[in-house]
DNA sequence: GAATGAAATTAACACATGTTAATTTCATTT
DNA sequence: AAATGAAATTAACATGTGTTAATTTCATTC
């Protein structure tokens, strides 16, 4: 399947677009692929464009004063990917994205996606419910930090996670969940 | 000002209406008073309103198993309120929202919202900019929680919300920084 | 003014995490 | 097969938090 296609197929899932709608994006729309460790945007960027992944893993990462990372979190495939906050705040990224894996991206800048959106309340639309998507998963991931331990963060992550668990380096899990490799080490010799 | 038109003046903040929009709405907004201490929603409830804070504060909080409240987070005048995540999952609220003092909502029900919605694209749009907002705003909690120790967190709160540290029991603070009161009361002792 | 009760403080203990550093494991290179 | 180096584990110690319970504070009620 062509990869614009593909971008229309993970689209549908918010609003399904007549193809009259679907091709006022056409102009809009770009496509890339991004290498294994390269990055989509750093920390302090003025980024400006909202991707989706069609096919990938990403890490979204704090950098903290002593050089190391912090994982916010991470992004598969047909999930929305941008440092929107700082996009709508006009301020710089206050985080970095970088590829787990080789990857292909979909990306519009926002200023044409606002271009867009009211030219077409269709596309106003197909925005608005990814939002609204991304809030749920904010929210979610929020009740996670707030209420669980990082011992049942950890449990959790396995779960939701399995192939992740699997490929990346304990030091990367640790750093999603908040905590440091040793205590990530200690919590898994405990069961 | 009568609070109607406060609720417009408020809403254009995101997108200024004319008139001829504004209209619109009217059918499907309503307004509310909350006294303190009376709930906006509950946990299990299939609320499906969005409401916007027209004067007053509010607690968003989860219930714990051993009955006691874990606070979400403090929502004041000119912000929304809403269990919106369940809303779009269609499943029941997984937390409550309580008055802190005598307060004023405007609130319109999420069905109604998509017909408004729907039918002009100005309203799609002001929604739209609403939860692009809000998602701006989970995403500093998110930070605040992941990256800051409980001490950084109370001295970010004392700053934010001066009032609120004033006024607040001490227990709900704690709550609300993901500490026991007990640990507060060291914090604020150590220093 | 005394009594009441909730909130805050303090104390004591157990426990998990952070930190630093030494050791081990293991995949990759030579 | 030996050497290398990064990642993971383990150890030891300090520290902060949770928990439980006793004590104190303070506003409200009687």
């Amino acid at each position: 399947m062509d990869l614009t296609t593909e971008t229309r197929r993970l689209l549908n899932r918010f609003v399904v677009l007549p193809k009259v709608e679907w091709l006022k994006i056409i102009p809009y729309l770009r496509l890339t692929s991004i290498k294994e460790g390269e990055h989509v945007f750093r920390e302090q960027d003025d980024c400006e464009n909202i991707y989706l992944v069609l096919k990938g893993i990403f890490q979204i990462y704090y950098s903290t004063e002593n050089g190391d990372e912090k994982i916010k979190r991470f992004i598969g495939t047909g999930e929305s990917l941008s440092p929107l906050p700082s996009i709508i705040r006009k301020k710089p990224a206050c985080y970095s994205a970088k590829a787990l894996e080789n990857s292909v991206v979909a990306y519009i800048s926002y200023t044409d996606l606002e271009t867009l959106t009211q030219k077409s309340h269709h596309w106003e639309r197909v925005y608005r419910k990814g939002i609204e998507e991304a809030l749920a998963t904010r929210e979610d991931r929020e009740y996670e930090l707030f209420t669980f331990t990082p011992q049942e963060r950890y449990e959790k992550f396995r779960k939701t996670y399995p192939q992740l668990n699997d490929r990346l380096p304990q030091y990367l899990i640790a750093s999603y969940l908040g905590i440091t490799p040793v205590s990530l080490s200690r919590i898994r010799s405990r069961k």
